[in-house]
DNA sequence: ACATGAATAT
DNA sequence: TATATTCATG
């Protein structure tokens, strides 16, 4: 019923982070071979069984971060970055066994976490279902390193997770948050999506429900060309759907021109901006909430995946 | 030319 | 299965 609805839509607002705690929230992709390179890894088990991730359940420790054993032979450092280089032709086929990292490289297979997912839901939400693209998402969402085709293709699994959550909406407040299992979500394969409350706007396509806190979370310069510029656009753009928010949006960017404090610089961070093109991170990997850490699972062929969770507590 | 969204591939 | 990549449209 429309109670139960608020009930849980209340806790979801309550989730909700703030803008100031938004904003910060630069989190940084970073490669298994980069962290590789970095000696960057959890000190803790170096067997990961558990084939799929923790489903990082409510509780919010500091789960022993499957590590990864990767071994040490990994060659083949893909460098997941841009695409962009086109000059150079030196092995072309250089699979396994290569060393050098064939400019063939892929990037590994983003894992949406719950919380990497829950930001993509309150992006969209804050968005509104209209504006809510591709492109838009990610940049509201301002995940180093996610492309438009990563949010691309889990918007494109979302909607239609939203779908049957439409259709079994009825009699059941469906969606189940943090706290338990949805009854309604059966299958193992909305999970994800079921750690992430709904709003009910999304359900109702027919409402524009638009009293969602304006914010701009313009953050975490990226990389790429114009980048920058797009970031503006969506600022703008925002801003001119809400006018006073121009403030908040030059705020945010003041800060960010402004590192906080130069305490230390991790030596991956610095080092970040350095294998490709990348426009200086503005990293603060001193907000213990979040900490950016990766698991590269050798799955059946050897496919490594790049999985980046906070393990701020949710 | 570019972004989106669906289909298809891995 | 989950995510990536391709493809057709807008």
């Amino acid at each position: 019923m429309r109670e139960e609805d608020s009930n849980w839509f209340s806790r979801w607002e309550e989730e909700l982070p703030s803008p100031e705690e938004l904003m910060p929230l630069s989190q940084t992709l970073i490669t298994p071979d980069l962290a590789l390179a970095f000696d960057i890894r959890s000190p803790n088990n170096i067997n990961n069984n558990s084939p799929t991730q923790p489903q990082a359940p409510p509780q919010s420790q500091p789960q022993p971060s499957p590590s990864n054993p990767l071994p040490a032979s990994a060659t083949t450092p893909p460098h997941p970055n841009s695409a962009e280089f086109a000059s150079d032709s030196a092995d072309l086929g250089s699979g396994p066994g290569g060393e050098e990292p064939a400019r063939t490289l892929k990037r590994p297979r983003l894992v949406w976490t719950p919380q990497l997912h829950k930001r993509f839901v309150d992006a969209v939400a804050h968005l509104g279902i209209k504006n809510a693209v591709p492109k838009t998402i990610m940049q509201l969402m301002s995940v180093d390193g996610l492309t438009r085709e990563n949010v691309a293709s889990h918007l494109q699994k979302y909607r239609l997770y939203l779908k049957r959550m439409q259709g079994l909406s009825a009699g059941s407040g469906g969606a189940g948050g943090a706290g338990g299992l949805p009854a309604t979500a059966d299958p193992a394969t909305d999970h994800l999506f079921a750690s992430s409350p709904v709003p009910p706007h999304f359900l109702h396509p027919g409402r524009p429900n638009s009293d969602f806190l304006p914010f701009v979370p313009v953050a975490a310069l990226q990389h790429h060309h114009h980048q920058q510029q797009q970031q503006q656009m969506a600022a703008v753009a925002a801003a001119a759907a809400h006018p006073q928010l121009q403030q908040q949006y030059h705020r945010q960017v003041g800060h960010f021109g402004s590192p906080p404090s130069g305490q230390f610089e991790h030596p991956f961070l610095s080092r970040q901006s350095q294998p490709l093109h990348r426009m200086g991170t503005p990293v603060h990997n001193l907000v213990p909430g979040y900490v950016e850490d990766l698991e590269s699972a050798n799955g059946t062929g050897g496919r490594k995946v790049l999985t980046l969770f906070p393990t701020g507590d949710d």
